[in-house]
DNA sequence: TTGGAAAGTCAACAACACTGACATAAAACT
DNA sequence: AGTTTTATGTCAGTGTTGTTGACTTTCCAA
């Protein structure tokens, strides 16, 4: 008889190739990945953020607008997924302490287009770099092929109207 | 004349393999997957926690007493990197809701272990299904090669104390 | 010209982190 | 036995970041 107890999430695939990476425990092991990785990544801006006396949404905001320079308040919204007043709480510190500038829109006088001063840009120099570098180290020691199996799992991981915005993002940049 | 503006963070490996994967670009790319992914990573949670009243910082401490079962709070702690007013809050709700139980140590008495309740274990399993749905939905699209390589990179990117709790983990379990 | 979208503002509130100070009990050390 | 350290819990205050709701101004477009 055969012990029925030990039972997985998934069963053998039909054409009979292991499926043994989607266990519980695998996926469990996954999910914790993700917590004490996520943990590391932020960890560093977030010092040189605290440095200064900002947080990690001035962060996002930053990134965002350095990596589209022009882009509205709107699209930011979207990208980011918070409120108007929520961001607009970061925003109005940023532009009051000139790290970031807002433009009304020639075409379209109600939107605001951000854009980077350079103090914005040297701080946003200055996050970019201490988290490439925690990226670059962690790329490094797993390989090309870690790197492209990480980004694959990650891309599937999103929200598919987030992936819309990360792929219109990758098209734009030569990657 | 060679054009040196278009300089990247790595050149060629003494080897003469290409490093491409480590140019700027691509580690921006690395990081807003990593931005997007955790937001669809704990979308489907805090959906459920949102349904009882709960926050990510309570899945965090079911998930980890569900893991190792007679946790100490100190142990905890230092898993969850926050300070103990921080979590004994959460514990504090908890524990009067009755989802975890805490229990006083035989060994050592000023130690508290815990354990989740029958109540706490079915919260924790609806949170965990949930989660492991979007994980196994990420990892099936996504093939065993990318999901090794998902993990490796994840593990890179950690803090090496971090690092210390997962290995521990995973050598807990049944990989 | 009126409807509605975009942007901004104000107020209130909640989750979750922090610091600092203090209390208690038990273990460990001298 | 007395002191110190450890583990835990608690109180008070503060800060960042998110939320909802209400309201205004601007201005494009049907």
């Amino acid at each position: 008889m055969i012990c029925d107890e030990d039972v997985m999430s998934e069963r053998q695939s039909p054409g009979g190739q292991s499926l043994l990476f989607l266990t519980d425990e695998q996926l469990r092991k996954g999910i914790e990945a993700m917590f004490f990785a996520y943990r590391g990544f932020t960890a560093d801006p977030d010092r040189i953020l605290n440095k200064y006396g900002y947080g990690r949404a001035h962060h996002r905001a930053l990134h965002f607008i350095s990596r589209a320079p022009g882009t509205t308040v709107n699209n930011l919204l979207s990208i980011l997924g918070v409120t108007k007043q929520s961001l607009n709480r970061v925003l109005r510190t940023l532009i009051e302490d000139e790290l970031v500038e807002s433009r009304v829109g020639t075409r379209d006088k109600r939107e605001r287009h951000l854009f980077l001063t350079e103090n914005g840009t040297a701080l946003e120099q200055e996050l970019s770099d201490a988290q490439r570098e925690r990226m670059r180290q962690a790329y490094r020691e797993a390989g090309p092929e870690a790197v492209q199996g990480f980004r694959t799992v990650l891309e599937a991981m999103m929200d598919t109207d987030m992936q819309r915005h990360f792929t219109r993002m990758k098209d734009s940049g030569h990657d």
